[in-house]
DNA sequence: GCTTTTTCTTTCGGGCATGAAGGAAATGTC
DNA sequence: GACATTTCCTTCATGCCCGAAAGAAAAAGC
């Protein structure tokens, strides 16, 4: 039976609390260990897991807005993580692909973020881990208001 | 039983997308219906709640470095949301405290922070908005990773 | 062919967050 | 009382993200 609680806005600011601390300790793990940030590790993981994409699609996969992908992605190919051509089937589009440097960091941020996630669900529990998962990924897919 | 699932890494890029929807879906609302960002309005709440606090209570409920809750509340201050002035108790510290229009935009704030959390608890179902509350709890309380 | 519309990305201005370092007031120690 | 330490906040430089609007290329309509 679900546990007795008034009804308060507690999930929004919640999420954004706990997301800033993982995010934070994630952050500078992987600045140290990999010499990436966050946000860089998640691009490289799409790259690595699909291929090289367009900016709107990283855009779409990560939610975040079109400007965003261009600074975060500007920043990439200054680090030498990435390279970005224009796509030569459709010259609007920008396609980004992983340098062998951005392979090695994703990588390697791979690792360290398994490890950091496998002890994040330890002290969650496996039950409570997975449902976090699923209500998260809802979250992450569906709209969210009208 | 818990469902059959890789161990990836997941957990940290979910929490940062979800956490990045609901804020701008929230920030959104909360712009157009009581004139503030919802990290203003995160701050309003822990005052209308707690009462005037001193810039590191802010900083630790909030889970915010210092220098964010220095630009949060001169942010406030500018917009008339709050006052800050020296603790007469201790002249290091900074009290800040709300305003009447704080006051009056946090309340319109919550009123729509709630509506906005029936309808995810609704998509989400008790069961879950349970479990994830208490998972995002516990991860917004205590330390991720030594 | 030429114009209009749509699609994709960037530019712009600003809010929000971080780590590192600095300054002012309280506290501890002698 | 004087000095070193600690505590609290701010300043600085940077990165990340947002909404709004502009720019360029493709597609659609005529």
């Amino acid at each position: 039976m679900a546990k007795a609680r008034a009804v308060d806005r507690r999930l929004f600011l919640l999420t954004e609390i706990a997301a800033r601390r993982l995010n934070r300790a994630a952050d500078l793990r992987l600045k140290s260990e990999a010499g990436i940030s966050a946000a860089q590790a998640a691009v490289l993981f799409l790259l690595l897991r699909r291929g090289e994409r367009r900016m709107g699609a990283i855009s779409e996969v990560l939610s975040l807005n079109p400007p965003a992908v261009t600074g975060l992605v500007d920043r990439m190919v200054k680090a030498g993580l990435v390279g970005k051509k224009t796509d030569p089937g459709d010259r609007r589009g920008a396609v980004v692909a992983l340098t062998a440097k951005g392979r090695k960091a994703g990588l390697a941020a791979d690792t360290i973020l398994k490890d950091m996630n496998a002890a994040l669900e330890e002290k969650l529990g496996e039950d409570a881990a997975d449902s976090l998962h699923d209500a998260l990924t809802l979250i992450a897919t569906t709209d969210i208001e009208t």
